[in-house]
DNA sequence: CGCAAAGTTTGCAGAGCATGCAAGAATTGC
DNA sequence: GCAATTCTTGCATGCTCTGCAAACTTTGCG
């Protein structure tokens, strides 16, 4: 997780970064996101407000720390396992999302916490879905080019839409049912059943 | 499409609204929509600035004038139809969705523009994808009504989301294809093409 | 018609967001 | 240890959006 040969200048760029997200989240979980401002969360994490911009476009932005492309070493690997038909390949995809998700549970909380917010917070839901919507356009570009096809055919691009969308449905229901997110629970169960319902209402 | 029992004040607000959407529009083509401001747009259309936060609550949403939710006489039709199977329902809710687009045709140059706006300038895209999610919302619950079932459920979702992801998918190729929206140019193709990759996908 | 109630437009003030720029501080590589 | 590079910060500025109150318009009713 922590990269090696950084020097210090990167290793606090980091730190930094992930200060001003935390304390972000910390108080609109507190306060509510409409209720602080920019001036606030850079005051929390000790950086001048200037600062803030320097890490993160705009106030949204700092509550989405995530990978916003599908990482380059997953598309590789996924690429490489060869032609297939687009079922096998939506197959794929989805045991590939299934896997980086138990792979990445630190980030859970954080998760549960911005999936929770974004059902209150009208900005915080946009935010949340053009960001979703580009590791989609990732994601569907790795397909298009382990099928063989051009990024612009319609085939990937369903194929990603339909595995985020059983992702983002279990995340969405996760958030809502499970109020406080304890230690040991994962989302993962509730985007397994939102899998399954989606082959139900394909191949019944 | 013209309310009958409207006064002069109902007519003056409907048009004023209009105009502004309007006015936006053809700046937003004309500039880009980053280059454009509210100011501008106001004077465009003739209405103070404060005027134009009367009728839109920020400039994204200026561009987007239709409906946010299905419309109630189509979703208690729909409703009415009867229970059915989930994979029943699913094609009666992408067979409403193409009926009402070929309704609409007025829009559809403003439709294209929208889309096409979307695809360089991230900010529509955000709002425009919210825009879409409160219409996936409300058709869900016409969805889970009539299946009888809760709206938190997730197959209603599901549903939504996939005959949504067809529309999505149509109107963005659509708007990608056909650079200029000639008459007579229908992103109905489009979308009708997408629905049956998607079935593709699921039964084959 | 005429008048009171309700709704609409506008200006003004003010908070907050976001960006460019330049000066100063810290880190890096040599 | 020094020059180049990168990072932080303050300042100035322009734009977005809201609340409030005054002026104006429409409406409904006597």
């Amino acid at each position: 997780m922590t990269p090696q040969g950084e020097g210090l200048r990167d290793r606090r760029r980091r730190e930094t970064r992930l200060e001003i997200h935390r304390a972000a989240l910390r108080l609109a979980r507190k306060h509510g996101f409409d209720k602080i401002t920019v001036d606030m969360i850079s005051a929390e994490s000790g950086v001048s407000p200037r600062t803030f911009f320097n890490y993160f476009p705009n106030k949204e932005a700092a509550l989405l720390l995530g990978p916003t492309e599908l990482p380059s070493a997953l598309a590789a690997e996924f690429v490489a396992a060869g032609t297939a038909s687009p079922r096998e390949v939506l197959a794929d995809v989805t045991r590939l999302l299934l896997r980086e998700m138990a792979d990445n549970s630190p980030e859970r909380a954080t998760m549960h916490d911005v999936f929770a917010l974004a059902q209150t917070h009208p900005p915080i839901h946009a935010a949340l879905l053009a960001r979703i919507e580009g590791f989609q356009k990732s994601l569907a570009d790795a397909v298009a080019q382990r099928m063989g096809q051009r990024p612009e055919d319609e085939m990937p691009s369903l194929i990603a839409a339909l595995a985020l969308t059983a992702v983002r449905t279990g995340l969405e229901r996760w958030s809502r049912e499970v109020p406080q997110s304890a230690e040991n629970d994962s989302p993962i169960p509730y985007v397994e059943r939102a899998m399954e319902l989606l082959r139900t209402l394909s191949a019944d």
